[in-house]
DNA sequence: TATATATTTAACCAATTGGTTAAACTATTT
DNA sequence: AAATAGTTTAACCAATTGGTTAAATATATA
């Protein structure tokens, strides 16, 4: 492999990482992909072979950084309530630098849930309701924590897949989304702090490390 | 039109329905769609014209039906948490009765987000607002009320979006997802009336009409 | 019952799509 | 420099796709 063809490869990744998650597997063309790489078509096959394997190539990729970056900061060592402030502010920071990410995964697992088969053990739930538990005491149930975790995840990718429903309803109202979105880095986790404070919650003031 | 042809009709917008909101308008194939009447797909242009046209008549039925629950619920006079518990039980029941419905509208408006024009309207956001102001009081910032808005469709929705990543992750600690999403109908309303808790809300205690 | 109208069928069509091929071109090795 | 290996191109291919056509069939009307 020479120099010319690493550069060659890579711009077919790239143009492909970019029409798979604008249109998703089903709508985007070989042909579309090779205009954006400004390549010959017969390319994306002399280098991926098929449209199916360029596709695994780019959705591996893509979802091993969402599914990474989830679970990295959440496995986090520092108090609850900053682990909370941490999460939506890199989360949602991630989100606004990767827009398109969230429905290109969830389109595509939707679609073909065995995909993600090799990356759902990268988010370790039992491990996390123990850290959890470790970092807060009160009265939380345990059974509460999967719940909690959902709602943080919600207030958070939601508003980026439903982008265009919130623009048009948030401009009715004279709200204008990307503020809207900004905001929301401080609301989203003032609202889950607020909400868990029934059990009675203290967190840990443990001193960081 | 004879009694014959409205049947064939409906039996193409039920097919085509269902075809459309498990593939989408890219991955749906009108032979499938003809398949799925059991007719012959000739007559899939005979009644429709094209397959843009018979899509954008599933679109407006489907769009309908999902806003047209959203503003309903969201508009009932009622006190304010019993509101939000009916929205959450009502919503989420909706949902569950058409599980590939948010998704199916998600993935064509992110492809085309001008197909919502006609039902934005459906959803007064400024109205619901004043709704929600006279049936609180307290210091819930005017602001603050898109927020929450936007936190209860998120904390109901995509839960069902992300139906496969979370059945994979749960099923790792156990939980099985219809478990979840029936204990959810109670969690998440609680988790919101909790949350604004902080803001000395008190529920008017108006009498039901 | 005959005629007109509407519906359905099966065959066909042009365009598009993912993929293949072999020649031309470029880079590397002997 | 010639031979070999690797990359790229342009043309081509078979299958699929949305759509069309005209004949056959069914239904409605006079």
């Amino acid at each position: 492999m020479t120099a010319t063809d690493k550069h060659t490869e890579s711009k077919i990744f790239e143009a492909a990482t970019e029409i798979f998650e604008e249109k998703g597997l089903a709508a985007a063309r070989m042909q579309d992909i090779a205009d954006r790489a400004s390549i010959n078509k017969a390319l994306l096959h002399y280098y991926f072979r098929t449209k199916e394997k360029l596709f695994m190539a780019v959705f591996d990729k893509l979802a091993e950084k969402m599914f990474r970056k989830f679970a990295s900061i959440f496995e986090e060592d520092m108090p609850f309530e900053e682990k909370i402030r941490y999460f939506f502010y890199e989360h949602m920071s991630f989100l606004e630098k990767n827009p398109k990410l969230p429905m290109f995964i969830l389109t595509e697992v939707n679609r073909s849930p065995e995909l993600l088969d090799k990356f759902l053990s990268m988010v370790n739930i039992s491990n996390i309701k123990s850290k959890i538990s470790a970092d807060i005491s009160g009265s939380l149930p345990e059974e509460a924590i999967p719940h909690l975790m959902v709602s943080i995840i919600s207030l958070s990718v939601f508003p980026i897949v439903a982008k265009p429903i919130l623009q048009g309803i948030l401009s009715q109202a004279g709200i204008e989304y990307r503020q809207f979105i900004k905001e929301r880095k401080q609301v989203a986790p003032d609202f889950i702090i607020n909400a868990i404070r029934q059990y009675n919650v203290q967190t840990n003031n443990k001193p960081q490390k």
